[in-house]
DNA sequence: CAATAATCGAGACGGTACGTCGCGTCTTGGG
DNA sequence: CCCAAGACGCGACGTACCGTCTCGATTATTG
């Protein structure tokens, strides 16, 4: 009967940035502690126990929180889960221009790094090996972590295409789909991690068929 | 209403392998019916409503059966999901041996089309960007679903290589990563699947490199 | 709506005696009005449809409350039974000292009209003779509602032989185990109850030994 | 769709005693072993856990027996109780007609030494006392256990008003009722046992109040 | 001796209720 | 306006028994 908490406070989370005036809501300010205790307590179920782990009672339980400090600030679960994967994102390498395969490397190199920091592969390997129970969440993951980096990559293909160096009849989106899904696919327990972005994307380069 | 004879008899389904001869368990043997109606509730649930739809209750009241019927033969509600995926498995096509081109793209084409027929879609839609929250169904579905394809992959390009039809230096899981990968990668809703197979095999075959 | 202000307070309800101060527990207070909801609700489909009717989630439905809720309190069906009947406890009257006689009639009278009030006739009729399957239940109710009411009769008694209108060598525990055991003995059936508690303490008054 | 197995095999419950002429069914007999194995298991389990603990699935498994030789010869559980019970009965002794306070006394005896009886007295404990989740076989068992006896000792106190032994005036339903009902009323753990008997039935034959 | 028939053990069946768990919301008193 | 705590309604979960229904195998009596 009482009307609904409107996500209102001082901070809502939408706000990318400052604003441009100090403005600032009335009322006491939300705690960055608890909302970092938060994300490091989800970070840490999820990497303890999987996906099932995550549970709101326990995050808040754990951050040593109230459910509805949790509630205040991400609408679900979901939310919760997202932001704590964002806060893990590490941002692809700027394309530096010289070349294509060494730009390209740089990007896989980086891509296949997060599969190996443990934290991050926990996340990896839920997502796309171990325990895939949230599809919901993994479009959101892809949306938010994969398109960019496929974007980028897209990117560098078209640069390479203009300068000669790729074939100028490339698919650029089977060649970017190539790259990205290979990664995707690769068994977490890969047995060779270290050379495999180089042959990944030098495999790509040559193309299999025999040049008679 | 009479059971099928050739039921595989009352209990564990852990059982691996048929005992020599046709041993049969005492006790009432498990009704093929159930199974297959649960099978069904199962899938059409999970057609109209997604994941969350996918209630045992649910499944167990539309299928017209107990719960406990349900259990007796998956311990979970994942393994009943899985269950019923699986049962949705399109064997890939046996490779001819004419042209490693061809084969690939046989497999290839039926891979896609597994994304294009609407049960199935719906499966591959939800488990990778609609649906909610199923863990380790993902993992398993890769497992029985995702590796035994690349695994035939896999034997094609060895092939090739052997017939000296692919590159000899031919880094063949790469090859095999790139192609599953890429059609994983994909999204569901892509414009122009009717030509994706061909570019996907040819982008491959050839290469990206100019060559000089 | 509002919760009345002196709530037991949230917590378990294993507390055994009030805190000094007017302790209140953290969080939001447990609904008076739940409660009482459910207490109702117990009551009447106990009347309605015997021990089989009181099912938990029947309960919650009719008290527009959700199972949690009960099981909050409650550890059990039983226990909430037994809440349930507790809170039809008819207090015996005081006794007025003036004739032994009259203060056991008057005890007498208010146990055997317990078993003409429809409500609790109910609850004595299915705990005896009708309902089905609640073993310890009846335990507890002799515990909480026949044993006070066995003390009250058994303090009448003594101050009786203190008067001398009792005789000095009646034997306390036997006089009393007979009063209310007739009671609990006779059927609900009975045909004539408006004057079986007259005919059961003279009886006992007397005695059956013909006066030589 | 079958037709439902009419309990009519060779020996059907219902038979109370031997036919005239030794009539056999055709068919396999039934065994008098598995009878007295469930019987023995549910005696067994009944002392062990209480009613709770008397579940037609752990019964046959205990006596190694299905579930379907259960139910062929009792069609609940409710009755498989009553019966198990029933073969615990102790008869009254027959009055001896010399004098009426030793008929009562030997009678009164008999039903405290069932409470003394280990094997009885759970029975008598849980179904009076301890836990008594099923009063519909309370009821049963009042019915042939408690009415009998009660019709048996109301029969001995008419004897005695005709003999003059009793006051002419006695209210024999009174009397009655108080005997059974305090023997009924008394807590099993009653602290002196032995004389019990004695004292009730003195009680009530000198009546409470002090003549003068 | 073969046929018939009712038994036996085992265990699956459709149900119903249980008691638990987690979600997202609401409501306390106190900063 | 925020905070920790914790109750709330809801709804699915997986378990436990109930009383019934097959199975193949066994055991008597009848023809």
């Amino acid at each position: 009967m009482q009307p609904v908490i409107l996500d209102q406070g001082p901070g809502t989370d939408t706000e990318t940035g400052p604003a441009q005036e100090t403005y600032r809501r009335p009322g006491r300010p939300r705690s960055e502690q608890a909302e970092q205790a938060i994300i490091e307590a989800t970070l840490d179920l999820f990497a303890e126990k999987g996906f099932e782990g995550v549970c709101v009672e326990v995050v808040a339980a754990r951050a040593g929180v109230g459910k509805a400090t949790i509630y205040r600030r991400w609408p679900n679960k979901e939310e919760l889960l997202l932001a704590a994967f964002a806060s893990l994102k590490s941002p692809l390498p700027e394309p530096k221009g010289v070349s294509v395969r060494d730009d390209l490397l740089a990007m896989v190199e980086v891509m296949c790094a997060d599969k190996a920091d443990p934290r991050k592969a926990r996340r990896y390997a839920l997502l796309l090996g171990d325990g895939d129970k949230y599809p919901r969440l993994m479009a959101r993951y892809k949306e938010t972590v994969v398109q960019p980096r496929r974007d980028a990559m897209r990117a560098v293909i078209r640069r390479g295409i203009e300068t000669g160096e790729l074939r100028p009849d490339t698919d650029v989106e089977i060649a970017m789909l190539t790259l990205t899904g290979a990664i995707m696919a690769q068994e977490k327990d890969g047995t060779l991690d270290e050379d495999f972005a180089v042959r990944l994307v030098d495999g790509l380069l040559q193309g299999l068929a025999a040049r008679s």
